[in-house]
DNA sequence: CACCTTCCATACGCAAGCGTATTGACAGCA
DNA sequence: TGCTGTCAATACGCTTGCGTATGGAAGGTG
Protein backbone atom coordinates (compact mmCIF):
# COMPACT_ATOMS: atom_id res chain seq x y z
CA UNK A 1 0.00 0.00 0.00
CA UNK A 2 2.33 2.82 1.26
CA UNK A 3 4.88 0.84 0.01
CA UNK A 4 6.91 4.15 -1.84
CA UNK A 5 6.96 6.28 1.38
CA UNK A 6 7.92 3.36 3.25
CA UNK A 7 11.06 2.62 1.61
CA UNK A 8 12.14 6.13 3.29
CA UNK A 9 10.14 6.13 6.60
CA UNK A 10 10.12 2.70 7.27
CA UNK A 11 9.00 1.45 10.71
CA UNK A 12 7.50 -1.55 10.13
CA UNK A 13 8.10 -2.21 14.04
CA UNK A 14 11.19 0.93 14.88
CA UNK A 15 14.30 -0.42 13.70
CA UNK A 16 15.25 1.47 10.21
CA UNK A 17 17.61 -1.70 8.88
CA UNK A 18 14.50 -2.98 7.09
CA UNK A 19 16.04 -4.79 3.69
CA UNK A 20 14.98 -8.22 1.96
CA UNK A 21 15.79 -10.98 3.95
CA UNK A 22 17.78 -14.03 3.63
CA UNK A 23 17.19 -17.63 5.34
CA UNK A 24 20.07 -16.40 7.49
CA UNK A 25 17.74 -13.72 9.04
CA UNK A 26 15.52 -15.85 9.90
CA UNK A 27 17.22 -18.47 11.45
CA UNK A 28 19.10 -15.99 13.76
CA UNK A 29 15.75 -14.63 14.85
CA UNK A 30 14.03 -17.81 15.13
CA UNK A 31 16.95 -18.79 17.91
CA UNK A 32 16.64 -15.03 19.13
CA UNK A 33 13.07 -15.78 19.95
CA UNK A 34 13.72 -18.99 20.82
CA UNK A 35 16.49 -18.27 23.69
CA UNK A 36 13.63 -15.33 24.90
CA UNK A 37 10.25 -17.31 24.62
CA UNK A 38 11.28 -21.01 24.04
CA UNK A 39 10.92 -23.05 20.87
CA UNK A 40 7.35 -22.63 21.51
CA UNK A 41 7.08 -18.91 20.95
CA UNK A 42 9.13 -19.79 17.04
CA UNK A 43 5.79 -19.64 15.24
CA UNK A 44 5.87 -17.87 11.69
CA UNK A 45 3.62 -15.41 11.90
CA UNK A 46 4.71 -14.21 15.41
CA UNK A 47 8.22 -14.24 14.08
CA UNK A 48 7.22 -12.19 10.64
CA UNK A 49 5.70 -9.51 12.66
CA UNK A 50 8.91 -9.18 14.37
CA UNK A 51 11.34 -9.02 11.10
CA UNK A 52 8.81 -6.55 9.81
CA UNK A 53 7.40 -8.94 7.15
CA UNK A 54 4.43 -11.30 6.69
CA UNK A 55 4.22 -15.46 6.10
CA UNK A 56 4.28 -14.60 2.71
CA UNK A 57 8.21 -14.00 3.33
CA UNK A 58 8.82 -17.19 5.02
CA UNK A 59 7.41 -19.75 3.69
CA UNK A 60 9.50 -18.77 0.12
CA UNK A 61 12.66 -19.21 1.87
CA UNK A 62 11.58 -22.64 4.01
CA UNK A 63 8.69 -25.17 3.28
CA UNK A 64 7.68 -25.91 6.89
CA UNK A 65 8.20 -24.17 9.89
CA UNK A 66 10.24 -27.43 11.43
CA UNK A 67 12.41 -26.87 8.29
CA UNK A 68 13.70 -23.35 10.23
CA UNK A 69 13.75 -25.19 13.74
CA UNK A 70 15.95 -27.57 11.96
CA UNK A 71 18.29 -25.36 10.16
CA UNK A 72 18.28 -22.83 13.29
CA UNK A 73 19.96 -25.59 15.72
CA UNK A 74 22.10 -26.87 12.87
CA UNK A 75 23.30 -23.56 12.85
CA UNK A 76 23.83 -23.14 17.08
CA UNK A 77 24.67 -26.53 16.92
CA UNK A 78 27.62 -25.64 14.78
CA UNK A 79 28.69 -22.16 15.86
CA UNK A 80 27.79 -21.34 19.54
CA UNK A 81 28.43 -25.43 20.98
CA UNK A 82 31.78 -26.38 19.00
CA UNK A 83 33.34 -23.28 20.46
CA UNK A 84 32.78 -23.70 23.53
CA UNK A 85 34.74 -26.93 24.28
CA UNK A 86 37.21 -26.00 21.86
CA UNK A 87 38.39 -22.73 23.77
CA UNK A 88 39.17 -25.32 26.91
CA UNK A 89 40.97 -27.48 25.11
CA UNK A 90 44.14 -25.24 25.00
CA UNK A 91 44.46 -25.31 28.61
CA UNK A 92 47.25 -28.68 29.73
CA UNK A 93 46.47 -29.58 33.18
CA UNK A 94 43.40 -31.77 33.16
CA UNK A 95 42.13 -29.88 36.67
CA UNK A 96 42.66 -26.63 35.60
CA UNK A 97 40.79 -26.81 32.39
CA UNK A 98 38.04 -28.38 34.17
CA UNK A 99 37.68 -25.65 36.60
CA UNK A 100 38.24 -22.98 33.87
CA UNK A 101 35.45 -25.11 32.46
CA UNK A 102 33.24 -24.55 35.09
CA UNK A 103 33.85 -20.50 35.19
CA UNK A 104 33.66 -20.34 31.54
CA UNK A 105 30.26 -21.54 31.75
CA UNK A 106 29.24 -19.59 34.04
CA UNK A 107 29.15 -16.34 32.08
CA UNK A 108 27.72 -16.15 28.39
CA UNK A 109 24.30 -16.75 29.07
CA UNK A 110 22.87 -16.61 25.64
CA UNK A 111 23.92 -19.79 24.46
CA UNK A 112 22.99 -21.35 27.63
CA UNK A 113 19.69 -20.10 27.45
CA UNK A 114 19.04 -21.52 24.16
CA UNK A 115 20.12 -24.81 25.78
CA UNK A 116 18.06 -24.44 28.44
CA UNK A 117 14.74 -23.58 25.85
CA UNK A 118 15.67 -26.79 24.02
CA UNK A 119 15.61 -28.88 27.25
CA UNK A 120 11.77 -28.19 27.65
CA UNK A 121 10.91 -28.89 24.24
CA UNK A 122 13.32 -32.37 24.07
CA UNK A 123 10.20 -34.30 23.22
CA UNK A 124 9.87 -32.09 19.98
CA UNK A 125 11.35 -34.69 16.98
CA UNK A 126 13.28 -31.98 15.80
CA UNK A 127 15.27 -30.87 18.93
CA UNK A 128 15.18 -34.34 20.21
CA UNK A 129 18.02 -35.85 17.82
CA UNK A 130 20.16 -32.42 18.57
CA UNK A 131 19.75 -32.97 22.07
CA UNK A 132 20.78 -36.07 22.05
CA UNK A 133 23.41 -35.30 20.39
CA UNK A 134 24.54 -32.17 22.29
CA UNK A 135 24.33 -33.70 25.56
CA UNK A 136 26.41 -36.87 24.85
CA UNK A 137 29.31 -35.01 23.04
CA UNK A 138 29.34 -33.61 26.23
CA UNK A 139 29.34 -35.93 28.64
CA UNK A 140 31.70 -38.02 26.96
CA UNK A 141 34.13 -35.25 26.79
CA UNK A 142 33.83 -34.64 30.77
CA UNK A 143 34.15 -37.73 31.57
CA UNK A 144 37.81 -38.12 29.04
CA UNK A 145 38.67 -35.25 31.11
CA UNK A 146 37.75 -36.49 34.53
CA UNK A 147 39.86 -39.81 33.55
CA UNK A 148 42.76 -37.63 32.58
CA UNK A 149 41.84 -35.83 35.88
CA UNK A 150 43.26 -39.31 37.39
CA UNK A 151 39.96 -40.80 38.07
CA UNK A 152 39.31 -44.59 36.92
CA UNK A 153 36.80 -44.93 33.85
CA UNK A 154 34.26 -45.36 35.75
CA UNK A 155 34.11 -43.16 38.56
CA UNK A 156 34.77 -40.63 35.72
CA UNK A 157 31.72 -41.81 33.68
CA UNK A 158 29.59 -41.18 36.77
CA UNK A 159 31.27 -37.84 37.54
CA UNK A 160 30.74 -36.50 34.23
CA UNK A 161 27.27 -37.52 34.35
CA UNK A 162 26.73 -36.20 37.74
CA UNK A 163 28.32 -32.65 36.68
CA UNK A 164 26.81 -32.32 33.63
CA UNK A 165 23.56 -33.06 35.54
CA UNK A 166 24.42 -30.21 37.92
CA UNK A 167 24.72 -28.22 35.39
CA UNK A 168 21.60 -29.07 33.50
CA UNK A 169 19.57 -28.77 36.84
CA UNK A 170 21.09 -25.21 37.65
CA UNK A 171 20.03 -23.72 33.74
CA UNK A 172 16.26 -24.82 34.99
CA UNK A 173 16.21 -22.92 38.61
CA UNK A 174 18.37 -19.99 37.88
CA UNK A 175 17.08 -19.16 34.55
CA UNK A 176 13.13 -20.32 35.07
CA UNK A 177 11.69 -18.76 38.47
CA UNK A 178 14.54 -16.17 39.43
CA UNK A 179 13.42 -17.64 42.42
CA UNK A 180 16.66 -18.59 43.69
CA UNK A 181 18.50 -16.21 41.80
CA UNK A 182 22.27 -15.62 43.45
CA UNK A 183 23.92 -11.96 43.77
CA UNK A 184 26.69 -12.04 41.85
CA UNK A 185 29.35 -12.18 44.57
CA UNK A 186 27.37 -15.54 46.06
CA UNK A 187 26.82 -16.67 42.93
CA UNK A 188 31.24 -16.44 42.47
CA UNK A 189 30.95 -18.54 45.58
CA UNK A 190 28.43 -20.88 45.01
CA UNK A 191 30.52 -21.98 41.38
CA UNK A 192 33.55 -22.10 44.02
CA UNK A 193 31.71 -24.62 46.24
CA UNK A 194 30.97 -26.78 43.15
CA UNK A 195 34.12 -27.00 41.58
CA UNK A 196 35.48 -27.91 45.02
CA UNK A 197 33.03 -30.38 45.30
CA UNK A 198 33.00 -32.16 41.74
CA UNK A 199 36.53 -31.04 40.73
CA UNK A 200 39.53 -33.97 42.29
CA UNK A 201 41.74 -32.79 44.29
CA UNK B 1 -28.24 -41.67 22.27
CA UNK B 2 -27.64 -45.53 23.64
CA UNK B 3 -27.26 -44.65 27.03
CA UNK B 4 -29.67 -47.03 28.26
CA UNK B 5 -27.40 -50.09 26.42
CA UNK B 6 -24.05 -48.10 27.74
CA UNK B 7 -25.58 -48.30 31.47
CA UNK B 8 -24.73 -52.24 31.10
CA UNK B 9 -22.39 -52.57 28.21
CA UNK B 10 -20.56 -49.17 29.29
CA UNK B 11 -17.60 -49.10 27.12
CA UNK B 12 -16.79 -45.98 26.38
CA UNK B 13 -12.75 -46.22 26.07
CA UNK B 14 -12.74 -49.88 27.15
CA UNK B 15 -12.93 -49.33 31.17
CA UNK B 16 -16.13 -50.25 32.60
CA UNK B 17 -15.41 -47.67 35.61
CA UNK B 18 -17.37 -45.23 34.42
CA UNK B 19 -20.32 -43.29 36.66
CA UNK B 20 -20.61 -39.74 36.91
CA UNK B 21 -17.56 -37.83 37.47
CA UNK B 22 -16.72 -35.50 40.32
CA UNK B 23 -13.86 -32.69 40.60
CA UNK B 24 -11.28 -35.22 41.76
CA UNK B 25 -11.85 -37.26 39.28
CA UNK B 26 -10.77 -34.42 36.72
CA UNK B 27 -7.87 -33.25 38.14
CA UNK B 28 -6.47 -37.36 39.24
CA UNK B 29 -7.03 -37.63 35.79
CA UNK B 30 -5.17 -34.44 34.77
CA UNK B 31 -1.98 -35.41 36.99
CA UNK B 32 -2.06 -38.63 35.02
CA UNK B 33 -1.77 -36.66 31.98
CA UNK B 34 1.14 -34.29 33.14
CA UNK B 35 3.13 -36.99 34.17
CA UNK B 36 2.92 -39.10 30.65
CA UNK B 37 2.41 -36.02 28.20
CA UNK B 38 3.18 -32.66 30.11
CA UNK B 39 1.33 -29.50 31.06
CA UNK B 40 0.87 -29.12 27.64
CA UNK B 41 -1.63 -32.08 26.73
CA UNK B 42 -3.54 -31.10 29.52
CA UNK B 43 -6.24 -29.78 27.03
CA UNK B 44 -9.96 -29.78 27.48
CA UNK B 45 -11.33 -31.88 25.01
CA UNK B 46 -8.34 -34.03 25.17
CA UNK B 47 -8.83 -35.21 28.53
CA UNK B 48 -12.57 -35.87 28.32
CA UNK B 49 -11.79 -38.25 25.36
CA UNK B 50 -9.71 -39.92 27.60
CA UNK B 51 -12.95 -39.37 30.69
CA UNK B 52 -15.19 -40.69 28.13
CA UNK B 53 -17.25 -37.67 28.57
CA UNK B 54 -17.17 -34.28 26.67
CA UNK B 55 -16.54 -30.56 27.61
CA UNK B 56 -20.01 -29.96 28.85
CA UNK B 57 -18.98 -31.86 32.07
CA UNK B 58 -15.77 -30.23 32.02
CA UNK B 59 -17.27 -27.09 32.76
CA UNK B 60 -19.89 -28.12 35.40
CA UNK B 61 -16.64 -28.83 37.54
CA UNK B 62 -14.19 -25.89 36.79
CA UNK B 63 -14.90 -22.59 35.50
CA UNK B 64 -11.51 -22.59 33.10
CA UNK B 65 -8.90 -24.74 31.92
CA UNK B 66 -6.06 -23.36 34.57
CA UNK B 67 -8.54 -23.51 37.53
CA UNK B 68 -8.06 -27.12 36.43
CA UNK B 69 -4.22 -27.14 36.64
CA UNK B 70 -4.06 -25.26 39.71
CA UNK B 71 -6.79 -27.82 41.51
CA UNK B 72 -4.55 -30.71 40.25
CA UNK B 73 -1.33 -29.12 41.34
CA UNK B 74 -2.68 -28.24 44.96
CA UNK B 75 -3.21 -31.87 44.97
CA UNK B 76 -0.14 -32.93 44.03
CA UNK B 77 1.41 -30.40 46.54
CA UNK B 78 -0.32 -31.58 49.46
CA UNK B 79 0.20 -35.16 48.84
CA UNK B 80 2.67 -36.66 46.68
CA UNK B 81 4.48 -33.75 47.58
CA UNK B 82 4.32 -33.47 51.31
CA UNK B 83 5.16 -37.80 51.75
CA UNK B 84 8.43 -37.63 50.63
CA UNK B 85 10.14 -35.25 53.78
CA UNK B 86 8.19 -36.72 55.84
CA UNK B 87 9.10 -40.18 55.03
CA UNK B 88 12.50 -39.38 55.43
CA UNK B 89 12.41 -37.41 58.46
CA UNK B 90 12.18 -40.52 60.74
CA UNK B 91 15.73 -41.45 59.93
CA UNK B 92 17.76 -39.57 63.36
CA UNK B 93 21.04 -39.78 62.03
CA UNK B 94 21.35 -36.62 59.18
CA UNK B 95 23.86 -38.64 57.00
CA UNK B 96 22.00 -41.68 56.96
CA UNK B 97 18.54 -39.57 56.47
CA UNK B 98 20.26 -38.06 53.41
CA UNK B 99 21.56 -41.28 51.52
CA UNK B 100 18.02 -42.71 52.51
CA UNK B 101 16.40 -39.71 50.63
CA UNK B 102 18.89 -40.04 47.96
CA UNK B 103 18.43 -43.76 47.15
CA UNK B 104 13.75 -43.28 47.96
CA UNK B 105 14.39 -40.36 45.06
CA UNK B 106 15.40 -42.56 42.70
CA UNK B 107 12.76 -44.98 42.67
CA UNK B 108 9.39 -44.41 42.33
CA UNK B 109 8.79 -42.23 39.42
CA UNK B 110 5.13 -41.25 39.39
CA UNK B 111 5.90 -37.49 41.28
CA UNK B 112 8.97 -37.04 39.54
CA UNK B 113 7.71 -37.34 35.92
CA UNK B 114 5.02 -34.77 37.33
CA UNK B 115 7.69 -32.35 38.82
CA UNK B 116 9.50 -33.29 35.59
CA UNK B 117 6.74 -31.98 33.53
CA UNK B 118 5.88 -29.01 35.43
CA UNK B 119 9.77 -27.99 35.22
CA UNK B 120 9.18 -27.55 31.09
CA UNK B 121 6.12 -25.60 31.95
CA UNK B 122 7.72 -23.22 34.40
CA UNK B 123 6.58 -20.24 32.45
CA UNK B 124 3.03 -20.94 32.96
CA UNK B 125 1.76 -18.36 35.55
CA UNK B 126 -0.08 -21.16 37.40
CA UNK B 127 2.73 -23.77 37.78
CA UNK B 128 5.57 -21.14 38.34
CA UNK B 129 4.54 -20.32 41.77
CA UNK B 130 3.94 -23.77 42.85
CA UNK B 131 7.33 -24.74 41.19
CA UNK B 132 9.13 -21.96 43.04
CA UNK B 133 7.30 -22.87 46.62
CA UNK B 134 8.24 -26.58 46.06
CA UNK B 135 11.60 -26.51 44.96
CA UNK B 136 12.73 -23.62 47.71
CA UNK B 137 11.19 -25.58 50.38
CA UNK B 138 13.71 -28.88 48.90
CA UNK B 139 16.34 -26.93 48.64
CA UNK B 140 15.76 -25.40 52.43
CA UNK B 141 15.14 -28.85 53.92
CA UNK B 142 18.41 -30.23 52.02
CA UNK B 143 20.30 -27.46 53.60
CA UNK B 144 19.10 -28.24 57.41
CA UNK B 145 19.84 -31.94 56.74
CA UNK B 146 23.41 -30.74 55.18
CA UNK B 147 24.12 -28.28 58.31
CA UNK B 148 23.00 -31.17 60.75
CA UNK B 149 25.42 -33.24 59.14
CA UNK B 150 28.07 -31.10 60.26
CA UNK B 151 29.01 -28.43 57.26
CA UNK B 152 29.12 -24.73 57.88
CA UNK B 153 25.90 -22.80 57.01
CA UNK B 154 27.23 -21.47 53.85
CA UNK B 155 28.43 -24.94 52.57
CA UNK B 156 25.23 -26.71 53.50
CA UNK B 157 23.10 -23.63 51.62
CA UNK B 158 25.63 -24.48 48.61
CA UNK B 159 25.91 -27.98 48.63
CA UNK B 160 21.67 -27.81 49.19
CA UNK B 161 21.75 -26.00 45.67
CA UNK B 162 23.77 -28.16 44.50
CA UNK B 163 22.34 -31.13 44.99
CA UNK B 164 19.21 -29.97 44.17
CA UNK B 165 20.57 -29.18 40.78
CA UNK B 166 21.77 -32.42 40.64
CA UNK B 167 18.29 -34.53 41.01
CA UNK B 168 16.82 -31.73 38.27
CA UNK B 169 19.43 -32.05 36.11
CA UNK B 170 18.91 -36.17 36.44
CA UNK B 171 15.30 -35.93 35.97
CA UNK B 172 15.24 -34.18 32.36
CA UNK B 173 18.87 -36.43 31.12
CA UNK B 174 16.83 -39.68 32.30
CA UNK B 175 12.93 -38.60 31.47
CA UNK B 176 13.28 -36.45 28.53
CA UNK B 177 15.56 -38.51 25.84
CA UNK B 178 16.25 -42.23 26.96
CA UNK B 179 19.56 -41.76 25.25
CA UNK B 180 21.56 -41.70 28.97
CA UNK B 181 19.63 -44.27 30.26
CA UNK B 182 21.10 -46.49 32.68
CA UNK B 183 20.79 -50.47 33.07
CA UNK B 184 19.17 -51.20 36.54
CA UNK B 185 22.92 -52.25 37.95
CA UNK B 186 25.09 -49.05 36.38
CA UNK B 187 22.55 -46.56 37.75
CA UNK B 188 22.34 -48.25 41.62
CA UNK B 189 26.23 -47.87 40.52
CA UNK B 190 25.65 -44.05 39.46
CA UNK B 191 23.15 -43.34 42.66
CA UNK B 192 26.23 -44.98 44.63
CA UNK B 193 28.69 -42.52 43.46
CA UNK B 194 26.57 -39.36 43.90
CA UNK B 195 26.00 -40.28 47.43
CA UNK B 196 29.68 -40.64 48.26
CA UNK B 197 30.68 -37.18 46.25
CA UNK B 198 27.35 -35.29 47.84
CA UNK B 199 27.14 -36.71 51.00
CA UNK B 200 29.39 -35.40 53.65
CA UNK B 201 31.55 -38.01 55.38
C1' DC C 1 -45.35 -38.89 40.71
C1' DA C 2 -43.57 -34.34 40.32
C1' DC C 3 -39.68 -31.71 40.83
C1' DC C 4 -35.14 -30.09 41.58
C1' DT C 5 -30.35 -30.72 41.50
C1' DT C 6 -26.49 -32.67 39.33
C1' DC C 7 -24.03 -34.08 35.52
C1' DC C 8 -23.51 -34.33 30.59
C1' DA C 9 -24.24 -33.66 25.18
C1' DT C 10 -24.55 -30.69 21.30
C1' DA C 11 -23.92 -26.79 18.82
C1' DC C 12 -21.86 -22.56 18.34
C1' DG C 13 -18.43 -18.50 18.26
C1' DC C 14 -13.76 -17.20 18.38
C1' DA C 15 -8.65 -16.96 18.19
C1' DA C 16 -4.07 -18.84 16.96
C1' DG C 17 -1.35 -21.25 14.08
C1' DC C 18 0.10 -23.88 9.83
C1' DG C 19 0.24 -24.18 5.06
C1' DT C 20 -1.36 -22.86 -0.03
C1' DA C 21 -2.39 -19.99 -3.94
C1' DT C 22 -2.17 -16.04 -6.26
C1' DT C 23 -0.61 -11.65 -7.31
C1' DG C 24 2.59 -7.80 -6.86
C1' DA C 25 7.08 -5.08 -6.29
C1' DC C 26 11.71 -4.50 -7.45
C1' DA C 27 16.41 -5.38 -9.09
C1' DG C 28 19.54 -6.87 -12.53
C1' DC C 29 20.40 -7.89 -17.04
C1' DA C 30 19.75 -8.27 -22.03
C1' DT D 1 12.89 -0.84 -22.19
C1' DG D 2 11.25 -5.18 -21.40
C1' DC D 3 12.15 -9.96 -19.15
C1' DT D 4 13.14 -12.81 -15.52
C1' DG D 5 14.16 -14.27 -11.00
C1' DT D 6 13.79 -13.09 -6.13
C1' DC D 7 11.37 -11.69 -2.21
C1' DA D 8 6.94 -10.28 -0.17
C1' DA D 9 1.64 -9.16 0.63
C1' DT D 10 -2.99 -10.80 0.67
C1' DA D 11 -6.51 -13.87 0.99
C1' DC D 12 -8.04 -18.30 1.85
C1' DG D 13 -8.86 -23.07 4.04
C1' DC D 14 -8.02 -26.15 7.75
C1' DT D 15 -7.23 -27.75 12.50
C1' DT D 16 -6.94 -27.31 17.53
C1' DG D 17 -8.23 -25.52 21.55
C1' DC D 18 -10.90 -22.38 24.76
C1' DG D 19 -15.15 -20.91 26.43
C1' DT D 20 -20.61 -20.23 26.15
C1' DA D 21 -25.42 -21.44 25.71
C1' DT D 22 -28.90 -24.38 25.97
C1' DG D 23 -31.35 -28.46 26.41
C1' DG D 24 -31.64 -33.25 28.07
C1' DA D 25 -31.02 -37.43 31.14
C1' DA D 26 -30.82 -39.52 35.65
C1' DG D 27 -31.10 -39.81 40.59
C1' DG D 28 -32.79 -38.36 44.87
C1' DT D 29 -36.59 -36.23 47.69
C1' DG D 30 -40.95 -34.36 49.05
Amino acid sequence: MTNIESAEIDTATDKPERQRLSAQDWEIAALELMAEEGVAAVAVESLARRLGVTKGSFYWHFSTRDALIEAALKRWEDTDNHNTIARAEQIENPTKRLRELFRQTSREMRSHKIYAALLKAADHPVVAPVMERVSNERIAYLARVFAQAGMTPIDADHRARLTYSTYVGFLQLALQFRASRLSSDAFDDYVGHVIDTLVPN
